[in-house]
DNA sequence: CCGCCTTAGTGTTCAGTACACACTATATTA
DNA sequence: TAATATAGTGTGTACTGAACACTAAGGCGG
C-alpha cells in the first residue's frame, strides 16, 4: 500500500514499525437449519476466552490472500468448498484481543440448506450450530460481528439475489419463500412473492416435482447466468 | 479474534506466526472542485513506485484504531477533522506490494466543497487533486481502490443522505442538485428533485438568501437529526 | 373409491410513487 | 427600463407495491 512508518523517521521508510498488528480472518457461517437461521460456532480450547463460543477464524498465512484464508477456515470447520463468501468488515479496536493487537478481517458465508457434518478444528473443543436469535456468550467482539453480518445479510436479501445461496440446487417456491421469511423474520404474501420472482426470470423450472403431504410442488433451480438488476428506490429522482 | 496459528502446532497457540503481514490504512478523499468530483493523490517520494501518484495512507500504529489511523492520514494531508469517513474494503492480495506482505484497510472520506490547502506528508513529494475521470497512473492497486470507492459512493448517494457531506453547511437547492449530478454523472429533473427533497424534511431553510447573477436563491442546511429512512426497492414483496 | 385433508397455484383492485414536462418570479446589469 | 439570468412552482400518466380468497391436485383413511 503506502508506507508512512509509525515512527516519522526522515529516511526512506521502507518497512513498517517493528511491532505491527497480527491479522486474523473470521467467518460468520450462516445456514438455515430446523426452520431457523443458524450460525456455526466453535468452542475455544485455549485462552483467552477458553471454553467460550466464537466464530471460526485464524491468522492469515503470509502467502495467502484474505479470501483464501477465509475459505481455508470454512473448509476446516465444514468441509465445504465453493460456497458464497463475502467480505464483511474489518474490526480493529486496539483492545479487542487481550493478548495483543489483532486486526480481524471478517467474512460471511452462506451454506445451502442440507446436512453438513461440522468438525472442530485443532484449537477448538467443539463445533455447533446456534440459532442467531439464541446465541451463547461469545468471545471477543464476536457478538457484534454476528449482529453486523445479520444486518448485512437481511439488507442484501432484499435487494440482491443472494438468498438463493441458502437453498439447495433444487427447491420449491414455498421453500424459497420460507427461507426469505426465516431470514427476514416476517411473513410474505404468497401471490406477490411468486409473481415477482417468476417475473424476474431468475428461476428455471426443472420439470420435476416434489411430492409431499399435499399437492406436489414444481421444482425450480437458480439461474446464475441471469444478472439480476434490482434498482434501489432512489432518494432523489 | 481467534487464534489458529499459521503453523498447526499442537501447543496452545497464543501467538500468530512470527511473520505476519503489515497493516496499512489508505484513504480515498473525495471532494467536489471546479464542478467535478475529484480525489486527493500524493506523489510518492520513495520506492516502490517512486514518483507515482497514490492515495494517502500509511501503516497503522500499534495502539490506534483503524479509523483513528485513517483520520490521522486525513489530517496529515488536508488538516481537516470531523468529516465523513467510512470503511470501504480490505485489500490483501499477497503480491499487491512488491516489498512485503501488506494488508490495506481502505476508507473513503467526503469533504465539503470549499477551499482546502493540501500538504504533502513527509513521505510525499507533492499532493494534488485529480478529477476521478482523469486519473494519472497510480501506484499499487490504487486505481482499483478508487474505482471501488466511486462505485460505493454513487450507490450510497442514491439511497442514503451521504451526499450532503459533499456540501458546505449552507447551500442552495440548485447547488445540491449540481452535486448530485456531478457525482452520478447524469442530469436530474429540477421539479422532481426539489419536491422530493423538500418532502423528506431533511433540510431546514435558514432564512438567508444567496445573491447571484439572477434571482437570489434560498439557503438551506442539512438536518442531521432527521434520520432519513430510504427503503430499497425490494426484490421480493 | 370417495371424501377429507393438506399444500400448490393463480388475478384483480387500489393506492402511492416515479417520471415527464413549461411557465412565472425576482433579482442584476446594460 | 428592457434584457438577461437564475429561482421557484403543479399536474397528468404510467408503473409498482400491497392487500386479499379461491381453485387444483395429490395422499390418506374410512
Amino acid at each position: 500500500m503506502s508506507e508512512r512508518p509509525s515512527s516519522s523517521s526522515s529516511n526512506p521508510p521502507n518497512t513498517p514499525s517493528q511491532e505491527h498488528p497480527a491479522v486474523a480472518v473470521d467467518v460468520v457461517i450462516f445456514m438455515i437449519r430446523e426452520g431457523r437461521l443458524q450460525v456455526l460456532l466453535v468452542k475455544r480450547r485455549y485462552p483467552p476466552f477458553e471454553g467460550r463460543w466464537a466464530i471460526p477464524g485464524g491468522f492469515v498465512h503470509i502467502d495467502e490472500s484474505l479470501e483464501d484464508a477465509a475459505r481455508r477456515e470454512l473448509r476446516e470447520e465444514t468441509g465445504v468448498e465453493d460456497v458464497y463468501l463475502e467480505q464483511l468488515y474489518t474490526f480493529g479496536r486496539p483492545d479487542r484481543d487481550p493478548r495483543m493487537r489483532v486486526i480481524s478481517v471478517t467474512y460471511f458465508a452462506l451454506l445451502p440448506a442440507g446436512e453438513i457434518d461440522v468438525r472442530a478444528g485443532d484449537d477448538a473443543a467443539d463445533a455447533r450450530w446456534f440459532p442467531v436469535d439464541d446465541l451463547p456468550p461469545l468471545a471477543f467482539d464476536h457478538r457484534e460481528i454476528i449482529e453486523y453480518a445479520l444486518t448485512r445479510l437481511r439488507y442484501k436479501l432484499e435487494y440482491t439475489d443472494v438468498g438463493f445461496q441458502l437453498l439447495p440446487a433444487e427447491f420449491t417456491l414455498t421453500e424459497l419463500q420460507r427461507a426469505y421469511e426465516i431470514v427476514l423474520g416476517e411473513q410474505l404474501d404468497k401471490r406477490n412473492f411468486r409473481r415477482k420472482i417468476l417475473q424476474s426470470r431468475i428461476l428455471r423450472e426443472t420439470g420435476r416435482l416434489r411430492a409431499g403431504e399435499g399437492r406436489p410442488a414444481r421444482l425450480y433451480e437458480y439461474r446464475s447466468d441471469v444478472r439480476l438488476q434490482v434498482k434501489a428506490r432512489r432518494l432523489f429522482p
